[in-house]
DNA sequence: TTTTAACTATAAAGGTCGTTCTATCTACCT
DNA sequence: AGGTAGATAGAACGACCTTTATAGTTAAAA
């Protein structure tokens, strides 16, 4: 019980402190002391620093796609909208500073590492997720619109770090909108 | 001897290793190694290590606009679509991984930095260049115009890390088609 | 030829890094 | 009550980090 206690708040504080720094800018150190643990309790938990990443990035994934689906209605008339709607809700409560899998890839790449594996993964998925759904809405060029969406998806994410999610997001929807029209 | 040629070598090779492996994961060690050249060397040119992150920067931002302003003929018909393409290709030649100022944001964010507020001066020149483009094609809306155009570009950049930089650009290019044919 | 500057190699200072070790303490299980 | 497993603080490890210091070399200008 209390185990399971200073495990989440490890997972939490190492998630906010990667994404606020980066993960090469962060000490296991400084995970430590703001998570109020002693250094051998997080190695009770991971195996190493690296697992530590490994492990925020599969939570972190797995809170995105369930924010995700709490938010998109898959048989709604229009779920790319609601998709784009939702990333960029999650955009301005949770990640406003650039994209956590994306600098994982950057920052581990070639380095035959479990986590750029993981993090290559989630946007694997997000290009599946919009690629099921353009084939439910019997849309044509699957691939290539879910590719599109994904491209709209990032580059908010990416515009967020220069002028807000709220902005980023009215922008994508906008584009977005013309691109559901634009298909068929 | 111009300018030191140790000098343009130091920041030739750093500018690689910054990009290939984060600014926190290349030590000077190794650029002074790949660049062969001594310590001393490098701090009778460079101050600091920030400081030659922030000449790297620098060196960069210069190249970019270079690149564009070669492929962009301001009074084309169709400069935005110019501006997408030349994008692509810089992408293609020289930026397979991300973005390095978005980078340099992000690692150094907060930090009372020189290097943030040049990384994030070269994405306001960004938008600017957007904005002329669109006044000067006497567009509406010139300032929601020039950031969805900067939102494609950013969301070509993140999705050459995932699909190579042609068919990221492919989607860019269509999508920014659209967006032309759509706004007066 | 002497001076000047850039460059060289090497080492040391002073930190921080990730990781391991030791030794003590608490709390629950049977 | 004794045993066990988890958590504790703190030190120690070697490796690496950025930066500075020392001293010798090269090459061309004065």
């Amino acid at each position: 019980m209390s185990r399971s206690v200073k495990k989440e708040t490890l997972l939490e504080v190492a998630e906010h402190l990667f994404y606020e720094h980066g993960f090469r800018g962060v000490g296991l150190k400084q995970i430590i002391s703001e998570a109020n643990v002693a250094t051998m309790t997080l190695y009770n938990h991971f195996s190493s620093k690296d697992n530590l990443v490994e492990e925020v990035l599969k939570q972190r994934e797995e809170r995105y796609w369930s924010y995700l689906d709490a938010h998109v209605e898959m048989d709604s008339d229009s779920p790319f909208i609601l998709a784009v709607e939702a990333h960029g809700r999650w955009l301005n409560e949770l990640s406003y500073k650039g994209d956590m899998f994306l600098r994982a890839i950057e920052d581990y790449a070639g380095m035959d590492n479990e986590i750029e594996t993981i993090a290559r993964g989630h946007k694997s998925k997000l290009r599946r997720y919009f690629q099921q759904l353009a084939q439910k809405k019997g849309k044509t060029n699957v691939k290539d619109l879910a590719d599109q969406f994904t491209l709209l998806l990032e580059g908010t994410t990416s515009m967020t770090t220069l002028i807000g999610a709220e902005k980023a997001t009215d922008h994508s929807i906008a584009m977005a909108r013309i691109l559901v029209r634009q298909t068929s």
